[in-house]
DNA sequence: GTGACGATGTAATGTTGTATCTTCTCGGTC
DNA sequence: GACCGAGAAGATACAACATTACATCGTCAC
């Protein structure tokens, strides 16, 4: 298997929004209402939502109407946070499972379904910013996606 | 280094178009003015453009208004031939170098000038896939970009 | 109190991508 | 030459994604 090669924090539920939490006010940001309700919406589901997807799902449980653009806003600040990932083959984002640890992560998204599969692996994450390296580049971002089917749709 | 480990046909300018043309053909497509014009525009850069980027440049060489409409259509023949690759990260295509082999290959974007590096490496990619494979995925089309900075905006 | 600041709301707008229907063009056929 | 069918391109509308500018509100230091 490929999954994680080190010790990781891998919350889930409540357990991963006390992690965020944490994290986000370590970092020096406030942990709102309205941002527990996003990481709520975003870790709700493992398929990547978009900030529409978001704001109709935010909408919907505050019971009054959320603009995408203070969605935005704070998905940024998760992003920067590592609490969320961007997904830019779906324009979408999903929650981080473990914002307490910095890596490149590897996404698999299933074309059919639009489940998202995260995984973490340095040695080829590494090989991706060695090759860029090589060609010059500095302080790369690497955004390593991959557009397929997943098992559970392959077997129907 | 880690370039291209087998042989390409590695065209620029008019080589190119024709490798292109040559290649659309040979899939059974046609090699139109419409076609031609957007295939130009592509390649006449090394930055990725936009469909509408695109659709602007051939309105200019053209002397009348081309919709964008058009040039996604064109866009995703040329896609779907090997002919050029779309940008996942920016929204944007290049011009595929090398039409005439299919491999997967990884980008570099300079965050700064917009350039695009494309270099292949069966090897990243191929690690990349075998991953999908061990959880499941099937059929995977990888999408391995980098955003960073290219050694010429680096050492600014 | 009040002034500064951060978070959020509101509204408008810009950008990217699709859908649908019509028109054009070209090749084959009679 | 007139007709016909198919694929290419145009026109229009709209859906989805993203950003900007500015207003409001609450809280905290002073």
């Amino acid at each position: 298997m490929f999954m994680a090669r080190h010790d990781h924090q891998n919350h889930e539920g409540e357990s991963l929004k006390s992690a965020a939490r944490e994290r986000l006010t370590r970092v020096g940001e406030q942990w709102t209402d309205m941002r527990a309700a996003v990481f709520d919406a975003l870790a709700s589901s493992d398929k990547p939502g978009s900030a529409y997807d978001i704001a109709e799902a935010v909408s919907k449980t505050q019971g009054r109407r959320v603009a995408a653009n203070s969605v935005y806003r704070i998905l940024d600040l998760f992003v920067g946070a590592n609490l969320a990932r961007r997904v830019e083959s779906a324009n979408a984002y999903v929650a981080n499972a473990h914002p307490d640890c910095l890596h490149d992560c590897i996404f698999l998204i299933c074309d059919t379904c639009g489940q998202a599969v995260h995984i973490d692996d340095d040695s080829l994450s590494g090989g991706v910013r060695e090759a860029a390296k090589s060609a010059g580049f500095s302080a790369p971002r690497p955004v390593i996606e991959v557009r397929g089917t997943c098992g559970d749709c392959d077997t129907d």
